[in-house]
DNA sequence: CTGTATGCAAATCATTTGCAGCTTA
DNA sequence: TAAGCTGCAAATGATTTGCATACAG
């Protein structure tokens, strides 16, 4: 069940992808591809709305970006670790942080013995307040 | 902010909306549009998709059933109650059981002792392996 | 140079909508 | 009968793809 290392592919680091990666670094909320798109095309006249796509393809299939579907059926994209964790949502900025695992891990246990239910996994996000927000 | 009576609709018991709420009650499972149009058609040879979105919009608005976005972008539909709670999935057959929130609570508490975030809203789904398929 | 990435425009595909005829209450 | 549904076909809107050209290494 290995992932094939499929005859390498070199992943060229272009001023398009620079400028999606670094948006999201710097916004750390969802994003859609329309809206990474209108923020970037001023400064980058010529970039395409499916090169926003394909860029996001593949940062999702790094892990370096996480993706949701919103309400309105578009996908959302944020920039994370690729470690295990879920996400903490301001319902004031939108601002996503991560939550670490360890609490996971105790409800687990909780969950276990009281509905003896068997977790193997797990999609959580939470909605609240951070820290700026309060 | 209070949801406005708008002069009081009355909602049909019609056959395709009777066959759709049968098969969702029966399977338990995320069902797409799609999937069930296709479970129907048979029966029902003059049923239309769109009969069958309109009917689920329908039903997600009476909170009697549950919707989530499917992997492929399609959206899946789930029988439920409309209380609180959340979603426990069958990875072997894809049942779908649901969580009461008792022990949802105490992580809740957990997480703002140990992370100091403020829980206000969450969305959750879990993937094991319910008491049939252990 | 060569393998990748990109822009553009056209193609997909799930979901939505307008409308005239059909049903339910 | 009237208020709600439904089928049908056409419209929508996000995402994907083919292809010739532009660029990174």
């Amino acid at each position: 069940m290995q992932q094939q290392p499929r005859s390498v592919r070199t992943i060229y680091a272009t001023s398009a992808r620079r400028a999606i990666v670094d948006l999201l670094k710097s916004e750390r909320r969802y994003l859609t591809a329309a809206t990474i798109f209108a923020a970037l095309k001023p400064a980058i006249p010529k970039l395409a709305l499916s090169t926003v796509y394909r860029t996001l393809e593949l940062l999702v299939g790094k892990g370096t970006v996480s993706t949701r579907a919103e309400t309105n059926g578009e996908a959302g994209f944020v920039f994370c670790t690729d470690a295990h964790h879920h996400h903490a949502i301001c319902t004031a900025c939108g601002h996503v942080d991560e939550v670490d695992c360890d609490a996971m891990e105790r409800f687990k246990l909780d969950l276990l013995q009281n509905q003896s239910f068997v977790l193997d996994e797990h999609a959580v996000e939470f909605f609240g307040r951070c820290a700026r927000c309060r």
